[in-house]
DNA sequence: CCCGGACCTTGATCTCGATCAAATCGGAAC
DNA sequence: GTTCCGATTTGATCGAGATCAAGGTCCGGG
């Protein structure tokens, strides 16, 4: 009834009414009332590709939407050896709730736009408002199985079912709709070669010869080292070992 | 208040009361009250070592709490090759909510005991209770964290450094105590070699001839093939590339 | 006590991906 | 256009861990 009015009241923050985010992201579970609140103290910006967003055992004072763009998180031996432990796409929510420092870094794999809010404002929200955490226990499920389907690539797959499987998960969250019942599908790699090299537990060369190799199988085309056009999903599918 | 009050009246569920994990687990979010409601439902049981809890791909009709053992997680690829994705430990919350099937399968690593509930009682308690959802987010999120370290082990570690990230995750996990300060830690390990093998993406043969090089240099000390005995963690801390 | 089977160790050899070392490409600045 | 520099590709070689193949050890049951 109250949230009945609310919708149509509709006193959504200017700088959410243009979000592109708004319903799919963890915003989606408020009211407009929460909304407004947490609008007043949130703040989009631009940050460049390779820019670092919060770096390993810092403390983390704010939460972020991602709009648009893609951030790497890493982790990094002590003598400097670096695996990328998960990508986030738009709509994901970036931050660590119940804990001050992470024990990543992210950093904006592309150019990336963020709408950031103090970590107190949300985590007050949090309280109040269930179905914001119903959403981040979503979410949160849904990175861990990403991050158990990636630990079977890392530990049980060769270097061309990894590619493979790489070049999939980019298609699916660039392009949804990428299926293997449809045809031709373009996207522009959101990492380079050394990304997906940390990526996938490999080294540079090896991406870029398994990568030739898919070429010259015309499995992909290649077009300026980012642009990847496969022509059959299903083809490329077959290569990822699942 | 009312809270104040429940705990006095001190009516919580037989099955409960001599609970192993009754606080430190999910329950411990649930007033007496909600735990009556759901103690009625629910049931302990022993399982095997070896036993399946759940299938890959199998509709789950029941979450659990491990309540003694170990379980682990796998995955498996279509030609049969197996990763383990996680291993859980009392009193760790068992079972993939909002969703129908998981997407891993789970086995007993050791015997294990269990305390079950029927998915519709807690995914309706979840609802009601924010404490519960709160809980699952905080032991979803330490997954995710424990997930994510685990991918570094599997992307950029040496077999030799697997091997002992392995035995440092297990000492931490059976006994929480130890820690590279202390003198000596001692140990039963809860998996096979083969079982090692999956966990850390190698083979039998390579895990056997780590443990023996462990031996050798000292290291570690070897009873039965399972008993391990630490005599500095600092040594073996040392050896596990972080 | 002896047997049998599962689990583990050890040895020999092979192979995939790492490492070392040059080219070559691509795009931004001028 | 030309230059330059980081990113990528390609080639040659090496080596850690896989694979193949025996043995050895542990433990429960007859």
């Amino acid at each position: 009834m109250d949230q009945r009015l609310d919708i149509h009241n509709s006193d959504v923050p200017v700088l959410c009414q243009a979000c592109e985010v708004r319903h799919r992201g963890v915003c989606g579970a408020l009211n407009p009332k929460q909304l407004i609140a947490l609008a007043k103290t949130s703040s989009r910006r631009k940050v460049d590709a390779g820019a670092e967003l919060f770096g390993d055992k810092e403390p983390v004072v704010s939460y972020s939407n991602i709009l648009s763009g893609v951030v790497k998180l890493t982790k990094t031996l002590s003598d400097g050896r670096e695996q990328i432990v998960g990508l986030q796409f738009a709509p994901d929510f970036l931050g660590r709730p119940f804990k001050a420092e992470s024990d990543v870094s992210a950093e904006a794999a592309t150019d990336v736009s963020l709408c950031s809010f103090p970590k107190a404002a949300v985590d007050r929200m949090m309280q109040e408002a269930p179905g914001l955490e119903q959403r981040l226990l979503k979410q949160t499920l849904r990175q861990l199985d990403d991050a158990r389907a990636w630990m079977v690539t890392l530990g049980r797959k060769t270097a061309a079912e990894k590619v493979a499987s790489f070049l999939l998960l980019i298609a699916h969250n660039i392009d949804p709709t990428a299926d293997s019942d449809r045809g031709t599908t373009v996207f522009d790699l959101p990492l380079t070669r050394a990304d997906m090299a940390a990526f996938l537990g490999l080294t540079i060369e090896t991406v870029s010869r398994q990568m030739t190799r898919l070429r010259s199988k015309g499995v992909i085309q290649i077009e300026n080292n980012r642009r990847i056009t496969v022509d059959n999903m299903a083809r490329l599918a077959a290569r990822s070992g699942d």
